[in-house]
DNA sequence: CTAACGTACAACCAAATGGTTGTACAAACG
DNA sequence: CGTTTGTACAACCATTTGGTTGTACGTTAG
């Protein structure tokens, strides 16, 4: 899409598609807030472990979050740079959806 | 993840999945210019005109896109409405990790 | 009218997704 | 020590995804 970043359409797709789950973005919200393991996280949804490590997983591979090992657990945290990454991506489209929108809505006003 | 606004976790579900490949992404910056058809959209990508129709079908159900008939073309174009409503969820999304991202930097300064 | 164009839709396929269970192993507890 | 806890990872499964080709059908052009 070329909007102006510095993450390869790769690294969008993986971010978005990390984003499209809401277990995942429950993760993220979680996350963002301190520290959590594994399996404090996965307490609280109705699927399996495994299910919870895979969804970390899909996250990690975004970049959107880090693991880092901690006695016998896995501390998950919500990474801030690349958030801050994610941040200006979801920003550009905003901004570029909210020219379209406020062309459009001046078209409108034209019209009356 | 519950964050502000009127859109439900399938519905976001849905908008971040539309946005998670990189031909949809194209379509959406290609349509919010100016409407296109689905032949013409498809004539600029390396794929069959039946793949481009299921992309464009995966944006329209997550209302990121709209179809109107005109002859025997289908116009696509990028609905304002919703695009104005995923940028507010994208909004919120940036602005909760901007919330974020300012207190570890205020923590990190404290540090110094 | 006939041919070409634009679309819809079904059938099919390989690969990815999202879940499961089971096994293995290191770390913490008693 | 032995047991429990937290994690990793493999194998497996059903469903979805992202692509293909083929067929059908309305619309436009000649």
């Amino acid at each position: 899409m070329v909007v102006q970043t510095e993450l390869s359409d790769a690294e969008v797709d993986r971010i978005f598609h990390a984003l499209a789950d809401a277990t995942r973005r429950d993760i993220v919200r979680r996350t963002l807030v301190g520290d959590a393991s594994v399996s404090s996280l996965a307490a609280d949804y109705a699927m399996s472990f495994a299910a919870v490590q895979k969804h970390v997983a899909v996250l990690e591979g975004a970049g959107l979050v880090t693991k880092t090992p901690r006695g016998r657990e896995r501390l998950v945290r919500a990474d801030p740079e690349m958030l801050a990454r994610a941040q200006r991506l979801l920003d550009a489209y905003a901004e570029l959806w909210r020219g379209r929108v406020e062309r459009l809505d001046a078209l409108i006003a034209e019209d009356t």
